[in-house]
DNA sequence: AGACTTTCTCCACCGACAGGACAAAGAGGG
DNA sequence: CCCTCTTTGTCCTGTCGGTGGAGAAAGTCT
């Protein structure tokens, strides 16, 4: 299959694009009526866009009382890559120019393996996903990778989890290997854009998007814009002294919130309370797993065990006194919780939600639904394509 | 003297200007290169806002070599009502097109009066600045008030500081008394707004101004616009917990950095060291002043009162402390430390900085200049100068 | 079958804009 | 003082983007 070569010509064509991409096939009609444009402009983008390729006819609508209508769509073909490295796994995705995901995989990795060795692993997954048929080529990627990001060039930027990638060029060097326009962003920016595009966030233009894995992120959509800071590293508030004189950290602070709760923090405490015999549940499945993740400690909170759930509890607690003042600070229209701990579920949020309540002002706090993500591990290569398409479906 | 009525038709008279305001006269040619429009087009539209009225001719500039260029000005007759109310004091000033000052009053002034004895007062200010001679009438005028404010119709809402004000049509009513378009905003959102055109953050697109008054506020900029959140409460880092279990707040909770720094906190420390007879120089100015405030506690510092200086000190030191956390969270290119207390001076800034550069990610602090602004008491009344030119000089 | 609706296309007209030609006004050199 | 070069500003024409109306195409409903 040819790839995607064209890019819309203007800024019309680029809204249109991006309407058929989050709508799904539509009629002149209907795009006519989300657009400022008159019927007969309206026709003579859509005729320039079929005629690139990036959009092609769909068949007849149903009518509603007169004419039908003849729909239009993305070219079925295209496909983007979705790709979210996280510090332990990686997820790898397929989706159509509708970003609706085709196929999934995901698989452990170490990222601290380096770029080298990671974009391996990522090379044959999207390698696997092409011989399941699911594409023939890739007209985009998008990837996220746990740190800061210069983002224009693509660059990592002094990531502290990731020794080896500060100053590798991941956009260049992916785009040559995979022959595609790509676009590089952290990882928790693409959550949030994942969560906006098909999400809790959907349509809304302020909110935070708090990621908890191994480590603590947030994503910062202002005006519907992702909030990226000067240097990439808006939103890394896992080193927000939380605690005073708290925890030392490995950022070399004490107290901060990464190094009071997070995956990585979760699985030490938990380790630590069934060595001490604190907790029965805990010490068995210690002994039966050899070791213990985040996934242990949301088993055994599920199953009562009252040591997990005081975990929860206070890292949740510990978590809320942050946002409670990003919330102070920012004053969102949403604040999303997800991440690899999302599996913690409502004891968690509970937690953040109860502090948050309590120490934001009443303005603040009035009308903000503090919510799970919606996406799962799927908002990462969600947010990856959508970034990708954003790119692309923009004038040139 | 006639009143501005017209309005620019269309984005390139905006852009012109804007761009007239920030660079006082300049030559068709001089906007030419800075505007992306042919020299036909752009004659086209300057004589069109000759016609309004906008724009005057402004005589012949020096010649560079060539014929001599007609430079164009902003119409010198139009004028701005720029009004910073705070907790305690009230600034008023007037500004001609290109928001320079041409006349400015302070007085004390107590927002708790209500809204009706306070435009009372301001009002009177106003006329003062007519009888001077400084203008006939306004073409518009800027509002900031020490609380937050729904934006697009500049109403207060829940301002704790401002009972009375809650609700209150603000934008409405002064739009009547005073004859003229009134845009309501944030003081600490104007004091932004006046740095980044006129003080330290000219041309800085995302910075945080740290207004540390009666209270304390955030102006957040963000890609070159404020943000104001959802219910316009952004920036209001007052009650953002600084110490855990720390003195308890008007608003309810313990710990709020308002209650451990602000003008006012600083004047009741300061009142206590002196009635402890802790220090002798504290204890002498409150003999003489009967009160003390901010200002005598800068006043004891720069005298070398030890007790002053600790205050200052851990005060800067909390400040630090959460600037830190949004530091981390919001990756600005600038801080800027304003208000009040800027009497403090360079004790307070080594405080805040020596807590910011220790506890936020070297990433976040690398090239983070920590400043003080630059325009003083003029910053809001400047940036309520620029909020309501901004407005005018858009399309209608 | 006829009336009404909706969708889409065609066409004439208008305004935005670019770019070149040209006029005006100055500098500088011989 | 004359001539050339430079800069600024105006005028004119051609092009393109865009609107809105007329009308054809293709339905539904009575």
């Amino acid at each position: 299959m040819r790839r995607m070569t064209a890019r819309p010509a203007n800024a019309h064509q680029a809204r249109l694009l991006k309407l058929l991409r989050d709508q799904g096939p539509n009629s002149r009609a209907q795009l006519g009526d989300q657009i400022e444009l008159s019927r007969s402009k309206l026709a003579v983008e859509i005729d320039r866009l079929l005629e690139t390729g990036l959009v092609v006819a769909d068949g007849l609508a149903a009518s509603r009382g007169g004419r039908r209508s003849h729909n239009v769509r993305l070219a079925p073909g295209l496909r983007f890559l979705g790709v979210d490295i996280g510090a332990t796994s990686v997820d790898v995705a397929v989706t159509n120019a509708e970003l609706e995901i085709l196929g999934h995989l995901d698989e452990p990795l170490d990222v601290r393996d380096g770029p080298v060795a990671v974009f391996e692993q990522v090379l044959a997954m999207a390698g696997k996903l092409k011989d399941a048929g699911l594409a023939e080529g890739f007209d985009g990627a998008g990837i996220g990778v746990p740190g800061p990001v210069r983002f224009p060039d693509g660059v990592p930027v002094a990531p502290p989890i990731m020794p080896g990638w500060d100053g590798f060029p991941v956009r260049e060097a992916l785009s040559q290997e995979l022959g595609c326009p790509v676009m590089v962003d952290n990882d928790v920016n693409l959550m949030a854009m994942g969560e906006m595009h098909a999400g809790v966030a959907r349509s809304v233009r302020d909110f935070l998007c708090v990621k908890i894995g191994t480590g603590i992120g947030c994503g910062i959509v202002a005006g519907g814009a992702v909030h990226r800071g000067v240097t990439g590293s808006a939103g890394d508030i896992g080193h927000i002294q939380a605690v005073p004189d708290g925890r030392p950290c490995a950022c070399g602070n004490r107290g901060c919130l990464e190094a009071h709760f997070s995956g990585a923090a979760l699985a030490r405490d938990a380790t630590e309370a069934a060595r001490q015999q604190v907790s029965a549940e805990l010490a068995a499945r210690l002994e039966t797993h050899g070791t213990l993740t985040a996934v242990d400690v949301a088993a055994a909170a599920a199953a009562g065990d009252a040591t997990s759930l005081e975990l929860i509890r206070e890292g949740g607690t510990r978590t809320g006194q942050v946002i409670a003042g990003l919330v102070s600070f920012f004053n969102p229209g949403l604040v999303v919780i997800g991440g690899g701990v999302t599996g913690l579920g409502h004891t968690l949020l509970a937690a953040i939600r109860t502090q948050v309540y309590r120490q934001s002002l009443p303005l603040a706090t009035g009308n903000l639904p503090i919510v799970l993500g919606e996406l799962g591990r799927t908002a990462g290569v969600i947010g990856a394509a959508r970034l990708i398409s954003d790119h692309l479906f923009s004038p040139a």
